[in-house]
RNA sequence: GGCGACGUAGCCAAGUGGUAAGGCAGAGGUCUGCAAAACCUUUAUGCGUGGGUUCAAAUCUCACCGUCGCCUCCA
């Protein structure tokens, strides 16, 4: 089954087809940098992630392009986030952004996202925005009134295509206090003229100002993919007025098609109502990574589809961390095996095992083409992992079959899904590693031997000792392994 | 008021015409000195409610009830 992807614009499920065969150009929103990030940003990112490699895995070459907002994200009493936040801290504006923006990645590189090839920041891309705002006042999209720059939506008849919208709907219900220099009361600013307290400011044609928050994204999306591309994805709360504005800007300036497929992902719920920075209910990346293993915080997010709504809940992420456990317990048995070379079954008992293989990755193929059914193949990682438990205890998996299990895991639920745990990789200090493993292997011997005479309190106490080091013991058949918590 | 989603087991959550995935929790069992882990069995005659279409509906349609998002800063 080929790609489809669910197209926000035609409200329906669509055969992908790229504008480059085998080459996918795709922009999402990004965060504007003025405080921590939160789970929001998270499902929001992570679900991109996930798009992002299964489109190269799947042998697309991607660029993926994402913005980040450093200025011109105004609060509705007209002041700049930013430059607010920064007054508050007493810092620079570019001191702060610089901060968060650091803050950022590294939440994101501790979620095991992949960075986006650019990470262009609106503030570098003013004489871009002035440029496009040029364009637009020349086809007459666009005018100048006192200083400031607003975009007609009046001249754009495709207005409202994405979000549904009407411009008369929205006249009769407005709740926008009407300023006097806008000719239609839903026309919104391009360039904003800047007054002398305002320390984010640039020269342009129509006086010093800085740009509105939308024209970012129609400038730096055109300059790194092209007039036209493939994909435009962001977070559902912004399709109006942040992503509708983004077309009439880029559709009216090149009168072309801006984004051939639009994935917007659903927001993350706590109570019943969105996590947001306004309500005060979210949680950070960083407070949640305290609790919970990045790869857990992925299953959480992998459990549900990209673009539903998600509640969170800390029963959820306790349902998310376990599940993640079991999973994973598969994995590390299964490359447990393989190193410690314990291999029982060989090609007459393993047939029927190599053909639950290529099930789970023709499975995981479909569910994916499928829109991302990302809870989809997670099931058919669980399904294998049930199989492999099986196979093992049974003593029948053959080296291939638990060499190509090991594989599919790490490159299905590992480098696609991220909900897999990297296989240790040795360091500069494996010598370590190497001598505590084999004196907990001594301790373990010396456990056999307590429980061997039947001195169960001695074998409790190195057990429980080992415990709180955080090392688990567990005795199967085949004696006793142990494992990092 | 307008626009858009959604309502599936105790909880989370797939499934969009052919007879209800998966995870968590629960129950019983195997294994164990006891645990842990794993495995096996089990847990929705029913998918908000009521009509309609169909041989067949969680899926299509109509109405109603309820929840949420957006319309104002948010991924």
């Amino acid at each position: 089954m080929s790609l489809h992807i669910y197209n926000v614009l035609a409200r329906e499920k669509q055969v992908f087809t790229p504008i480059v065969d085998g080459q996918v150009m795709m922009y999402v929103c990004g965060p504007t940098v003025y405080d921590y990030s939160h789970l929001g940003h998270a499902k929001t990112y992570v679900s991109f992630d996930i798009v992002n490699k299964w489109l190269r895995y799947s042998g697309y070459k991607v660029r993926y392009v994402q913005n980040i907002t450093d200025v011109g994200h105004l609060l509705d009493s007209g002041e700049d986030r930013i430059l607010k936040r920064a007054r508050q801290s007493r810092v620079e504006p570019m001191e702060l952004v610089e901060t968060y923006m650091r803050e950022y990645f590294a939440d994101m590189d501790s979620l095991g996202v992949m960075r986006p090839d650019i990470s262009p920041r609106a503030s570098a891309h003013i004489p871009e925005q002035i440029e496009m705002i040029q364009t637009l006042i020349g086809k007459g999209h666009a005018y100048e009134s006192n200083g400031s720059v607003y975009f007609s939506v009046e001249s754009d008849p495709d207005y409202g295509k994405l979000s549904g919208r009407r411009i008369e709907e929205n006249e009769a219900g407005k709740r926008i206090a009407v300023r006097e220099e806008k000719r239609h009361p839903m026309d919104f600013a391009l360039w904003i003229r800047a007054d002398d307290k305002h320390i984010l400011q640039w020269a342009s044609p129509w006086g010093r100002g800085y740009p509105g928050w939308h024209i970012e994204c129609s400038a730096m999306s055109v300059k790194y993919l092209g007039q036209t591309f493939d994909i435009h994805g962001g977070g559902i709360d912004n399709i109006f007025p942040h992503n509708e504005c983004e077309i009439a800007q880029s559709e009216c300036a090149h009168d072309t098609q801006f984004s051939n497929y639009w994935m917007l992902t659903g927001s993350l719920n706590v109570d019943g109502v969105k996590m947001s920075k306004s309500l005060g209910n979210f949680v950070t990346i960083k407070d949640a990574l305290k609790e919970y293993r990045p790869e857990a915080l992925r299953f959480f997010i992998s459990s549900g589809l990209y673009r539903t709504p998600a509640d969170y809940s800390a029963s959820a992420l306790d349902a998310a961390a376990k599940g993640y456990e079991r999973l994973n317990t598969a994995v590390r048995r299964v490359r447990d095996t393989l190193a410690r070379g314990e291999i029982r079954g060989d090609e007459s008992t393993s047939g029927r095992l190599i053909d639950r293989l290529d099930q789970t990755r023709m499975q995981f193929t479909s569910a994916m083409n499928d829109d991302f059914n990302a809870p989809i193949a997670l099931s058919v990682l669980f399904d294998l992992a049930k199989d492999m438990n099986s196979a093992i205890d049974a003593g029948t998996a053959s080296r291939m079959v638990l060499e190509q299990a090991a594989q599919v895991f790490q490159e299905l639920g590992g480098d696609v899904l991220g909900v897999v745990r990297n296989e240790a990789k040795p360091t500069a200090s494996a010598g370590n590693a190497e001598r505590e493993a084999a004196l907990i292997e001594m301790l373990i011997e010396m456990r056999i031997e307590a429980r061997k005479s039947k001195d169960f309190a001695r074998s409790d106490a190195i057990r429980n000792r080992l415990a709180k080091l955080g090392v688990v013991l567990e005795d199967g058949v085949k004696g006793t392994s142990w494992r990092v918590a």
